[in-house]
DNA sequence: ATAATATTTGCATCATATGCAAAGATGAGG
DNA sequence: CCTCATCTTTGCATATGATGCAAATATTAT
């Protein structure tokens, strides 16, 4: 197996004119030069140079082996540079995966800032609900909402998967709104689950947790389709707060119990970005998920402000 | 400095699905593989890559580097292979160097036997009368009469270089044969020399070696133009039997004083093949220096037959 | 002729590659 | 759900190869 060293000291010794030059060149001995290049002389079973001790002269095995092998050593180091300039700033393609929902309402519509701020990037953008294997599907990163199964991959938590009661303004007029969490019983609460049984809600309120057993005339195992119910004033929802939090801002929805909240299960472990572990994170990942950290900040615009006016209680 | 070894390691990877797999077709532990594809990564700064204990799958990188670098690796072999082609039969170019009166007379005839014999060589022969560097004029072998010159090269000898008195059978008609050496003093003696200042030629026979000063009206640095004059009958000649050994036979010339032979001197050690002293000799030098000692033979077809007939003494 | 510089080889030293074993991880199959 | 087989990775001891220095030899320029 011919070294690539031993071809490089070849072509920078016929470059240079002489072993003593390339090994100064280099940095090297003059006879480590020498036996490198006896080496691959004797590796490829010819004579590469005729030597003198005043000049080398290339036999006509050693000129055809020149000729091909310094444009090789040039591709060798575009190769190495391609790729490496790959690496030097947020370039190439960006497989981004993620659940549906959340991929439609918060990552989509952040992709033209995140490729306005890097032109050289490519998304690919797949929409999944069902879990897949980043690198099965060739993903360079994905969006995970909850449930973090255990993986080699790195997870980093992009915001909280917060969960809230709500209904439209035209099912609490009609069915009132309740104040604490029993109440809840006698609504007509929207499921989503997937499994069969009965549905229990826990709600931690100022007076401790409650499990609140709900039911009602719509069971789903889509949360879009809970959604849309819960627009149309069909009943009372859990849903996350990513996903009505600006209806809730703008009153297409309405807060129930607002004092109470969801208490946190598997599904609230929060929002993650996920990566592979790898000892080089790509510099393109590294900017996607850093820009959804800076865009979801530590209190995603999704949610209800900091201080006052969450969601206003109408009726009551 | 990336190894070429990395870079097999690796497409041989890529290749088998597995650092296991690839380790195993190769013959090495799949520690070795994993550290040289991991200190390949480093090199470039990206991560080419992604590892499970099942599967391996390319990063963008890692795609990028491949493509390219498995067709780099394909015609670095080709590179080799070309070369060792080269060796495998004699092939290519092969320069010839030599002096101009004996390649034109027993060097070019010689040619079209020897490319018959092998027909993927081509031959560029360069004829000069002063001596010449192979290295510098680029020559793979040269032939060269008397004079070895002390050098790096390796002379292989080809046939001896015994100088024969002839005269032309007018001459000789005309002023007579000499029957021993000093009546050569009282001849028409045609001189080659460098030199100036007087000439002498040494001469053993059976009763010793005899030194004649010699001298004519010609002198001349050309061994041609004696052959020429003593053809045109001029005089009596010292030169070598490759010149004028076929004239003898035909009669054309006629030996004078067949007993004695002129002493050894500096132009008759003989006619040697000269080439570099490689440690991997090339095929095509080979042949043709093997091809050149079978044809010459131990007695040259210019020399006189072994036993009787030599060159009939016609006058006398 | 002498000096300077080249290549090459032997030898000691050093860097690197390798194999083995163990640990952690992942998917298949019972 | 658990076990087994296989894969990657890392630590450590070893072996292979590379390197530098010095010496010998050779060649060119002064």
């Amino acid at each position: 197996m011919n070294s690539l060293n031993a071809i490089r000291l070849f072509t920078a010794s016929v470059d240079a004119g002489s072993f003593s030059e390339a090994g100064r060149q280099l940095g090297l001995a003059p006879s480590s030069v020498s036996r490198q290049v006896a080496g691959l002389e004797d590796s490829v079973g010819a004579q590469l140079l005729h030597r003198t001790t005043r000049k080398l002269s290339l036999t006509e095995a050693g000129r055809l082996y020149f000729e091909r092998v310094s444009r090789i050593l040039a591709e060798l180091d575009e190769a190495s540079a391609a790729v490496s300039h790959l690496e030097e700033a947020p370039r190439g393609a960006l497989h981004v995966n993620g659940p549906t929902a959340f991929g439609v309402r918060h990552v989509a519509p952040a992709l033209p800032d995140f490729l306005a701020r890097y032109p050289e990037v490519r998304i690919e953008l797949t929409l999944t609900d069902n879990f897949v294997d980043l690198l099965e599907v060739g993903a360079d990163v994905a969006v995970r909402v909850g449930e973090l199964e255990d993986s080699s991959l790195i997870a980093r938590r992009l915001a909280p998967n917060r969960r809230v009661l709500c209904a439209s303004p035209g099912y609490l007029a009609g069915a009132g709104a309740p104040e604490r969490p029993e109440e809840l019983a006698a609504h007509n609460c929207l499921i989503y689950t997937r499994h069969h049984g009965n549905v229990h809600w826990n709600l931690g309120g100022p007076d401790g947790l409650a499990e609140v057993r709900v039911g009602g005339n719509l069971r789903t195992n889509n949360t879009e389709a809970v959604h849309a119910a819960a627009l149309g004033g069909l009943g009372i929802a859990l849903l996350p707060s990513w996903l009505v939090g600006q209806e809730v801002q703008s009153g297409r929805l309405m807060e129930v119990l607002p004092g109470y909240r969801a208490a946190p299960g598997a599904l609230d472990t929060g929002i993650h970005a996920l990566y592979p572990a790898d000892r080089h994170l790509s510099t393109k990942v590294r900017a996607f998920v850093d820009f959804l950290v800076e865009r979801y900040g530590p209190r995603p615009y999704w949610e209800d402000p900091p201080e006052g006016k969450a969601g206003a209680s109408p009726a009551r």
